[in-house]
DNA sequence: GATGAATGAGTATTCATTCAT
DNA sequence: CATGAATGAATACTCATTCAT
């Protein structure tokens, strides 16, 4: 396309020098991909979806990624760092038993539930990872790190008991219409953990 | 085309006749659905899948249902009416507190984790609920129901725990590599309810 | 199906006779497929599509008709012989030159322009006559009765480029979003005819 | 990809090669278009047709057109565009009346009558408009063009009546056995103008 | 005689991926 | 290095027609 003319001679730092360098791109598709599974789901996440969500030519995907299983892997693998890093992070800041069981009803209330995009995106991960291996493998690392960090406070069985109540109460919560208020989430844990 | 009735003599029942008549159809494509769906997830579900599974040609599929939507909410509303059924007598069965308790245990250990089919279209249901309103009824109703059942025995609020409770360990073991044992989930039950 | 049970015995003239004679049906089903053709066009017309218009079950149709081409020609048929009917009528109504060309005015304004719907049968029936040659014949026998009513009062040079001019004046103006007035409507044949 | 100026030296023009690298493809679908709307009307103007007419894979069709009708539209208008240049160039050439009488003789008669393609698909494009409104645009495009193409000759009055007349006359011969012959056109249109 | 069920061919459209430029 | 174009397989859905009851 003769747009792209690269310059006859002494062509001195064309100012609009379009994207040809653009190293924060594959970056930006991997959010892109998380938008995109939020609002549209696994199986409504395709290549192009992505591509527009992230405003770059449908090409530059497959140009990226091997695969689009590729894609969805690896931003799953972002979503449960961040996600799991929060959870490290509110455990680690509590000096007491006490201190860590509020810290748990934080982070059901205002952590998962607070942000109904984190909690799709848990429930996508889970059904994908039912059916693919490298996915199965993040949603493992995502449970161990955060079991990790309960048992900085908990023994090991009230660890994995009460990580399989906060899933409980999240996933109820998501799909009901009448979730539970933020008292009764207190109740529950602290009922649990008391 | 000579002798369409068979079995005037000594015939043995040709395996597959022609199935110009063939009531009960409908009925054996929705069972298809749902064992496509626990093999190949919903996104997997096509209505190809199902036709194959049921070994009925493609035109049927959409003969006997409007959209393929319509298959699912069919399919779903048949499963979780099953799952609740098991629920009700479990529940139904009990004559006081610990043996309700025991009944819970039985539910989840061999009910729920028991069959992985189940449990796979437990939270293909919970995903396809997320963005399909008429899905999300199917759960709402199943989640109702199985509170209801719950609270012959106990009081609204632990009803209400103990289920999402439920729902987690069913989650956490369906997902896990290293799911719980037995006595592991009894353990977390009764640390709940007695 | 049990429901149909013919009367075990001496049944004496059972009330709700559902419709088992309907001799009617075929006439109404014709009907049906002319109200079809005017709101989808020829394109949409289906057998399902003219029995649900005319409320019978989807087998009438084949029962009544050998093929879908069969239903368009004689509902076309049909409508050519209304339509021509009312231009007979119109123009055998009228005594002299002066009132011909009256008759040739309300003609156009009325029976044509006034009812959208017989004007869209009639262009509906052109392109389908362009490719079906039973339909052709519909639409020659249509021209030439038109003709023959026309020139009880005109010559046949003049009779067959009037007939011409109204087809142009009815499909401009079923095209047009600014479509003739009736005053320019009459202007141009008075042009054509005095 | 050598040699796409055929004749650089003794190469015999190898027939379809892989057509990976296709300019000018969408250009070339449009006309295919065209040509299969005349074959076999816009009712019978399916991607595959279009694509099968084109020697396009079917994949080609819905890459260059978001829909059919999408494609249906710029057929009709291209198709248009031509016949109100032809319309323009003929009257733009006349000097005074008597040449645009004769102007408008010759485009009848050949220009429009004398290509059945194009007749076939003026009027498919009639009863298509009747149920688009994106074609609608199109037809008023079109009939607007043709009426102060017209105008330059005649008063305004007399433009759209005799456009109406051309219409008719067009549609009666397209749809007759026994069309008119060339001096019964003549006669038709003196008889208006003169 | 009348009809619900059945079916195969066809429809528009989507999409992961490949490839020439 | 980056991308627009290309494509074949798949998807949901429609429908004329046939047929067993």
């Amino acid at each position: 396309m003769p747009a792209h003319r690269p310059g006859a001679a002494g062509d001195p730092a064309p100012a609009r020098r379009s994207r040809r360098h653009d190293p924060g791109r594959r970056d930006r598709l991997i959010d892109a991909t998380l938008r995109v599974i939020a609002e549209r789901g696994v199986a409504g996440t395709t290549h192009r979806e992505i591509a527009r969500a992230a405003d770059v030519p449908l090409g530059s995907m497959t140009y990226h990624f091997g695969s689009l299983d590729e894609v969805l892997a690896e931003a799953f693998t972002r979503h449960a760092e961040a996600a799991a890093k929060v959870f490290d992070e509110r455990l680690g800041a509590a000096t007491d038993r006490d201190s860590a069981i509020e810290a748990v009803i934080t982070l059901v209330r205002d952590d998962l539930l607070g942000s109904p995009d984190d909690l799709v995106l848990a429930v996508e991960l889970y059904v994908a990872a039912a059916r693919n291996p490298a996915l199965r493998a993040v949603t493992q690392g995502w449970m161990q790190r955060s079991r990790r960090a309960l048992e900085r406070h908990f023994d090991p069985t009230t660890a994995r008991e009460v990580d399989a109540l906060i899933e409980g109460l999240v996933l109820h919560s998501a799909l009901s219409t009448d979730p539970m208020t933020p008292d009764q989430i207190r109740h529950a844990i602290e009922r649990y953990l008391r």
